[in-house]
DNA sequence: TGACTGAATTATGAATTCATTATTCATTTA
DNA sequence: TAAATGAATAATGAATTCATAATTCAGTCA
């Protein structure tokens, strides 16, 4: 006997894990606000389910870290100060860069030509000075190298980390002379990846998240 | 209002919580084995808990990657495969890595002297080709590190994915010259700490954990 | 007024119950 | 005999119930 799924569609996964990704959004969204309380009745009433796979839910959200457990008082929404995104950041940085790594071994020729294109395009955005299509480009290739990289475990323990920090990564202002430097930081990324420069881009990618933090920093305080 | 413990003991964790850790624990010491059904009336009963709770466990260890949830079908423990290992090590290789950097930065006087004591412990270990000790000391100056870089974001997530290669880590045999190199690696590693290295410590353990996954590849096959 | 007390209310943590789905196993049929 | 059928059994997913802890709030007293 086994599981596998040839069909996909049969089996609905469990209430909880669709709960798990609604709820990480209300998060994410801002809609339930730092610091503030998870409000199970509000929620399980919104979302027309019983408190059980809610807090399932709450219980996995709370390992990823977007809340916190406090004994008998429920469950926080965690806080984004700045220590939060020095804390996460780096993570970010050192999966990222071994995603580099990877990649640069791994990725299809298809990948690389992808990555190439979305780094033309995220010049001409900077170009344009057009910032919203700027961080949308900027987002689709650190995904796209992520992907690349091939590495399942990888892909989702990023994402768990890159998500707490969306907002701080992809909505921080950027001064003009950052800008310009990330955007060129951007194109050795794409060369190194294109020359399947292991080590090269993993380190260029780690470098590229500590000056990111550091742009965060000086924005922040 | 605050949620500060200045007890840290008049409330007791969620049972949830507790039976997380114990759970993984009979996963890890193989009492569950995997690609076997998790089987919950049995650690119910085996723990005094009602299913509540120990499903709440479940879904968290599923998140961590311990157990695979099967909809309908409960959760069978994830498969410790060597594509597994594969897939982790090199996560564990780019946490320690990062840990080495902010280690080298934030580590106190205190911790370096430890490190290189339990180094220096490390080689009697391997002189006297006393394996269970060297894997004990081994584990400490990993676990040490990891400490010294004082990100409890990264504590954390490196405990969750070095507990699911524990065995392979520390279990693998390995050869005479490996264990020889893997020694005067961990030198230069409290070498490169002691000089406060950051960039050197952070390469010196991705390569010794990248050593560590050729030395496993090459023991499973 | 303003801090304190304690009953009423509410929320939480956990057990139990219930509906649904999977599994087992005896029986039938080719 | 071997495969197929379907009733009986067991397990799962989710809702509900229950005991306990926290919060609110009216009343008391300084």
């Amino acid at each position: 006997m086994t599981f596998a799924d040839t069909t996909g569609k049969l089996a609905r996964p469990a209430l909880s894990v669709e709960l798990t990704d609604r709820v990480r959004e209300l998060i994410m969204e801002g809609e339930l606000k730092e610091g503030h309380k998870v409000p199970e009745r509000y929620l399980t009433e919104r979302f027309g389910v019983s408190r059980t796979p809610l807090r399932e839910a709450i219980k996995v959200l709370a390992h990823e870290g977007f809340v916190v457990l406090v004994p008998n008082r429920g469950a926080v929404v965690a806080p984004q100060s700045l220590d939060e995104i020095e804390e996460i950041l780096p993570i970010v940085g050192a999966l990222e860069g071994l995603a580099g790594e990877l990649a640069a071994q791994h990725a299809s020729d298809a990948d690389i030509r992808n990555i190439s294109r979305l780094t033309d395009r995220l010049r001409e955005a900077f170009e344009a000075r057009d910032r919203p299509t700027y961080f949308q480009i900027n987002q689709s290739i650190h995904a796209a190298i992520i992907q690349a990289a091939g590495n399942p475990a990888l892909l989702r323990n990023h994402a768990t980390f890159a998500r707490r920090i969306y907002r701080a990564r992809y909505q921080a202002n950027l001064s003009e002379s950052r800008w310009k430097e990330a955007t060129e930081e951007h194109e050795k990324i794409a060369e190194a990846l294109a020359a399947r420069d292991a080590k090269g881009l993993g380190e260029l990618l780690r470098e590229h998240l500590s000056h990111k933090m550091r742009s965060i920093r000086s924005a922040l305080k």
